[in-house]
DNA sequence: TAATATTTTGAATGATTGTTCAAGTTCTGG
DNA sequence: CCAGAACTTGAACAATCATTCAAAATATTA
């Protein structure tokens, strides 16, 4: 049984950058030849078809994604300001220049109706992430104010995503992000970054 | 001279459903076709081409939302409760089952970068918005407050737009929105609304 | 109504789409 | 070192894509 000579991992990496930022339309079979290299036949053979290769980059992607926020969550003194490292993360990352929002809220943008399934498989995985914060938010709140803030969160980075694709100076979003989660401890944030 | 035999605005408000839900690259000129009853040589004698097209309807939908949102603001009693009205009305909308988030939002997500010209009227437009918002604010708060309160309007409303399409309930995106926007009268809003 | 300007038609264009497959290559277990 | 399984190759497929255009139809002006 001969072994891939391809890093599949690898392959998946630029499948996420390609879809991610040209979406599952806007990206033929043949850029993804391009940009990984592997010949039409390979692909097909080790990965299916467009539709499966994209969600196993929207897979791998939202795994990425969720583990990242659990450990800026675990890492942090206190969830309050875990949250306030995670959505400076998102700012500052809107002002790169190839800034891409988020791979899951354009792919559940791009799909929605006609029960697609990848559309169904996004927001499945950006419900995982809004469960997350809650259970943190619980360590310090009672169920009730962690769903309404959790949801909060998700209506806060959700609006950053688009936010950011304006180019608007960061000051602005994290200006907005103050007015909107003020129950955030920013001030221990921010004194903290200066040092 | 002849004139031509079909409605204009009929034939946009079309394309604008089309495009809206399918985005520009989902979309196929034959879909299109399909879709107005034209056939291609009209459309393409009318409205140049595809992206001449989206132009028009990206134009049309944002002429109409912006006139609506300042239709709301100016009816209500004051600046803070015509908000309300507004980011109420974006809720309820959400819950439809045919929600397909904002036409504006979802072109900017799918063509940016590339220096796209379709992505840079969208960005062109929902900024038009926020000015408006800020704008009215202006009539009670400073210029500084009225500004970083508008951006943080801009960021709940693209949250809910992204945030809709979970088919959540309802009630989980109105606590949101009183979480991120405690300086608006909701109270006096959702007491009226009970009348 | 004749002459002219405008609009409609729809088949056809060449490019690009996602996908296939028979033939060839490479690897592995025995 | 050989047999057979696993993988690669890349030309080719039918379908669909955006767009064109010469000819026909229709409206307007004179």
């Amino acid at each position: 049984m001969a072994k891939a000579q391809f890093d599949r991992e690898e392959i998946i990496d630029k499948a996420i950058d390609l879809f991610w930022s040209r979406g599952f339309s806007g990206a033929s079979m043949q850029l993804v030849v391009a940009v990984t290299g592997l010949k039409p036949g390979s692909l097909y053979y080790s990965f299916g078809n467009k539709e499966a290769l994209f969600k196993q980059a929207l897979e791998r992607y939202a795994q990425k994604g969720l583990s990242r926020i659990r450990k800026t969550l675990e890492s942090a003194p206190s969830v309050g300001e875990g949250i306030c490292r995670h959505l400076d993360q998102f700012v500052e990352e809107a002002g790169h220049n190839d800034f891409k929002s988020c791979f899951l809220v354009k792919t559940q943008l791009e799909l929605a109706g006609e029960g697609n399934e990848l559309y169904a498989h996004a927001v499945r995985k950006l419900a995982e992430i809004e469960s997350l914060f809650q259970t943190f938010l619980e360590r310090e709140y009672d169920a009730e104010l962690s769903c309404s803030r959790a949801a909060s969160i998700m209506l806060h980075s959700f609006g950053l995503r688009v936010y950011g694709y304006q180019r608007l100076p960061e000051e602005r979003m994290r200006l907005a992000l103050r007015q909107g989660l003020p129950w955030l401890p920013w001030d221990q944030h921010d004194m903290q970054k200066k040092e």
